[in-house]
DNA sequence: TTTTGAGTTGTTCGA
DNA sequence: GTCGAACAACTCAAA
């Protein structure tokens, strides 16, 4: 009798191109699914939107692992004590899982890893999910690139990444004396208030739905992608990231089924080259992640370390809320909180704002996204906020600061996007929808709003805000 | 080693 | 309304 593997589940909540899944079908023997929610072990704990996201995908993936005769494991808790543990009581011969780089999750597999070995077992650790491993991607002086180009460029050069794995047909059985934690009892959800209604209407976790939103993508909205992926108002976007973020779609699957659907069709090769390029971002700030682990509280570039940020609680409420007074801001902070995921010029754009026109420590809008997105990624979310601020790898000037009002204008052009999340302005004209304080109080009235009243007035001038901004950074460069 | 060219996403101003 | 220049200098990658 063979003895029994496990195989452990991270941030990789699928069946198909799973390495250690495969390689554990075709070793056989018992088989344990298992996930561990380690909250202070893995690097971050995820924010509350991540939760929610998580709680539906383990539950995804465990149909599928059902529909094979198997079922997931729950534990929660130190992964570094529970799977040593639970591979002594199961007398396992092998666990199995796949490499991550993210720095704080890489060294508590060290520790797990050599726990295993301690005791005996064998830790098998399989490729990661990255298309090209840090190692592969480094300058003459063995340090990461930290300019995009070159680095997207690098790794276009290498050996196309392997071709995804098919999900296995069969699994081993379950070991019937492992117990699993109920999934209920994390409470991941919320319940009282039930702020996820406007996520179960926008989303499908799980590996079937990840495919479906690639497959539909690319069956549609990728025709035009590389100019229209700027505009907020309509599907013009892959809404991949929260499916990348969990694993249950890997980059390597997107990335050929890109190349196969470019092959087929020639016309949409400056499509799909921008798309892959967007997967390359992902990539790249996950390279940043690896050379940078406290990329979450340092800034890339240390001139920023005595950056006269403002306090202000005030301002930083408006913001989280949607409050600020500028439609095409307040929009994007209301997906957030609705859907849990913003689309990315108005990520830009709000950044910005936070940023630049209310001089807050980009820290704290880092942490506001990572709580309330979905696809709160180690890397992007930390690198995207650094490079708006100016403090990042690669980073914007310091004199870009964006108008909320020119880019309402030109990427949300009949005001679509505004009314669908900003409701209280829907009855006003496109021409002043970005900027209400313009219109006459006839046109005011009769699209039912009063500013200040159901609608705020802006929470500060455009004009004095960014020369504000300039004068601060202007100063920190000197 | 030195040099050279380039670098996601913008705005404003004045001609 | 359109267009080009200014906004700044620095770091990075590669030849």
């Amino acid at each position: 009798m063979k003895s029994p593997i496990i195989v452990w589940f991270r941030d990789d909540l699928r069946l198909s191109d799973h390495a250690a899944l495969r390689e554990a079908a075709q070793r056989g023997g018992p088989l344990v699914c298992l996930y561990v929610l380690d909250e202070r072990g893995g690097g971050r704990p995820h924010g509350a939107a991540s939760c929610w996201w998580l709680a539906n995908s383990l539950r995804a993936l465990d149909a599928g692992l059902k529909k094979l005769g198997q079922t997931l494991v729950l534990r929660k808790g130190d992964a570094a004590l529970i799977i040593p543990e639970l591979a002594a009581n199961a007398d396992t011969g092998a666990v199995l899982w796949l490499e991550s780089e993210v720095p704080a999750q890489a060294a508590r597999d060290r520790k797990v890893a050599q726990a295993l070995q301690r005791a005996g077992s064998e830790a098998r650790i399989l490729r990661s999910d990255l298309l090209a491993k840090p190692d592969n991607i480094r300058n003459k002086d063995g340090n990461g690139l930290r300019v995009f180009t070159p680095f997207w460029k690098r790794v276009l050069s290498l050996d196309d990444p392997a071709r995804p794995l098919a999900a296995p047909k069969t699994l081993p059985p379950p070991v019937r004396s492992v117990a699993s934690e109920r999934l209920e009892d994390w409470k991941l959800e919320p319940s009282k208030p039930d702020w996820a209604t406007g996520f179960r209407e926008a989303w499908s976790p799980g590996e079937n739905g990840a495919q479906q939103r690639l497959h539909d993508f690319l069956d549609g909205p990728i025709k035009g992608y590389a100019t229209d992926r700027d505009r907020p108002d309509g599907d013009h976007t892959s809404g991949l990231s929260p499916h990348l973020r969990f694993g249950e779609i890997s980059p390597r699957q997107v990335f050929h089924a890109a190349k196969f659907a470019a092959e087929r069709q020639p016309a949409l090769a400056r499509d799909i080259d921008k798309f892959l390029s967007e997967l390359g971002w992902r990539e790249f700030c996950r390279h940043l992640l690896f050379d940078n682990p406290d990329i979450d509280t340092r800034n890339l570039q240390s001139s920023f370390d005595d950056f006269p940020w403002r306090r202000d609680a005030k301002a930083l409420r408006a913001w989280q809320r949607g409050q600020t007074g500028y439609p095409v801001v307040d929009a994007g902070m209301r997906e957030l909180w609705h859907t849990g995921v913003m689309h990315n010029r108005v990520r830009m754009v709000v950044a910005s704002f936070l940023v630049k026109h209310l001089l807050l420590d980009w820290r704290l809008g880092e942490q506001w996204f990572w709580d309330t997105l979905v696809d709160a990624d180690p890397g992007s979310n930390p690198a995207n906020w650094q490079w708006v601020a100016g403090s990042g790898a690669d980073a914007a000037p310091y004199f870009r600061v964006f108008n909320p009002v020119l880019q309402g204008e030109k990427f949300d052009p009949d005001g679509a996007y505004v009314s669908k999340w900003v409701p209280e302005l829907a009855k006003l004209s496109p021409k002043f929808i970005h900027h209400p304080w313009d219109a006459t109080p006839i046109e005011l009235q009769s699209a039912g709003i009063v500013l200040g009243d159901n609608y705020p007035e802006p929470i500060v001038d455009h004009k004095a805000a960014r020369e504000r901004a300039l004068a601060a950074y202007r100063k920190t460069r000197a």
